[in-house]
This record gives structure tokens, sequence and C-alpha cells, in this order.
DNA sequence: TGCATTTTACGAATCGTTTCGTAGACAAAG
DNA sequence: CTTTGTCTACGAAACGATTCGTAAAATGCA
């Protein structure tokens, strides 16, 4: 399967926040957070290309096509970020984590789950 | 000062990582690491283009250019990091954190000072 | 001096992605 | 039945990024 491409990933992330949708509800929720207009016939088309890629399947039974995500929101987002840290963090994993939490924007639950995920990694190295 | 691009960032590597450097020493760094061979101009046309937008700046005073990264390292990565978290973690960071931890590249030491990031960041907590 | 090499400069071709205009099918409402 | 609006299909324009060919200047060497 193929990469999506910034656009795609904007329709890919509407799909996966509120599941199967048709054209117009894509649209409309990019046109709803971004400045820059979006036409209808762009986003049509965009979806359709995904189609074609395999990214999205779709359903042509009534008029109206109804798209889903074909690509898991998980699989996409281990790509995406293998190779984000490999172009800009050469491939320190644990230096783009310290950036991340340096940003200072995680929540203390979140911070929370953070560490009970270092201890169960630490645990499991106890083992080898 | 612009974002870079995929390939202005790789030259960006480059020069974070050797620092100060010619057009050719950069080519061939670029050509070690990629199966893909890219030409010497258009290694030196991209250079150029990162002098003009005050990406990189240059020393003309030999024949042979040298450049030199003008945005620093840790800037980029901040600004990359955000859009990368915005586009493909809808914006929680903390997501990111668990799936990066998640691939199980970090060493040792590396969870033992991601903990004391987050001890760190729990001490500033309790004094707000 | 003359020849080969290396460099910068720069216009233009190429390439992938995104955007849009237009046409035709269909549906709903009067 | 006709009008109006919404949908898909699709070709092509537009755009930004990258790549390359070529020329001219500088360098080094035989």
């Amino acid at each position: 399967m193929q990469q999506p491409t910034e656009g795609e990933l904007a329709i890919l992330q509407v799909l996966w926040a509120t599941g199967p949708s048709t054209v117009r509800t894509v649209n409309e929720a990019l046109n709803a957070r971004s400045k820059r207009e979006i036409g209808y016939t762009t986003t049509l088309k965009l979806m359709q290309l995904m189609a074609d890629k395999g990214l999205v399947s779709r359903d042509t039974s009534k008029r109206t096509h109804v798209y889903a995500a074909q690509l898991p929101e998980e699989k996409a987002q281990r790509n995406l970020l293998r190779k984000f840290v490999d172009t800009t963090f050469g491939g320190s994993a644990s230096q783009l984590v310290l950036r991340a939490l340096g940003e200072g924007d995680a929540s203390a639950e979140e911070l929370a789950e953070i560490k009970r995920m270092i201890q169960s990694l630490e645990n499991k190295r106890q083992h080898d």
C-alpha cells in the first residue's frame, strides 16, 4: 500500500475521525478546518484517485458514493513516523520523544501513561 | 524563515552533521545515503535557492563556495514536529510519543533520560 | 601555452500533486 | 414535463519542487 500525500492524509483524517463518508461531508470537514477554500470537485478528484490506489474503498450502490478508509490509522502513523524520524531526527526516536515532551502540551495523565509505557518496556527488557 | 522542503531538509541534515561544506561534499553525502543518484548541478541549484531564501549562508570568497546552515536544527525540528503532530496525530503529542516508544528502538539509557524528562516536567507542574 | 577538470550560473524540462472547468447522469420539486 | 440542484467523470491547467543541460569562468597540470 502506497503512502498518502499530504492532501490524501487530510482526507484520511476525516474518514478516520467520522467513519465512512460522502465527498460532500469530507469536503465540508476539510473546509471547516482551514482558511483556504477547497473546491468540491477537488476533493472528489482526490478521493477518486485514492480509491484507485486502494487507500479508500467506495460503495457505489447509491447515487451518492460513500468512501471508507482502507489504510488503518495506526499503520499510517507508524509508516509516517518512521519516515519522519529518519528525515528530521536522523533516525533517533528518543530524540523526537524528548523534543515532543519538551513542547509541554502533554497532560498529567498523558505523562503518567507514558511512564507506564516506559515501565513496561523496561520490564520486558529484564526478560531478554 | 520559511520551512524547508524535503530536498532542502536532506541538505540541511548534512550541513548540521558535518558543519559548513561545499556543494561537492554535500552531494556526495547525499548520494552515499540513497540508491537514486542525485546530479551535482541538482544539489548546486537547490543550495543556491536555499541561500536565496536564507536557509543557508555562503562564503563566496574562494572559488569553491562554502555553505553553512542558517536555520538551527532544533528550531527546524520544533517547527516540523508541530506540523507533523497536527497532520498525523491530530495534534496529540503524547499519542505520538506512545507510538514512537512502541517502536522499541530506544535504548535503556534513552528510556532513562526520557523518564528524567518526565520527572522534571511533573516537578514543574507542582509549582504552578 | 594549451587541454582537461571543476566550479558557478541559469534557463528550461520534467514530475507529481492539486485544482478547477465542464459535461452528462440523475433526482427532486414545482 | 421542465427546471433546478447535486452528483460523478474526466481532461487539462496550474503549481511547486526537482532535475538537468549547457555555457562561461577559474584552476591546475602537462
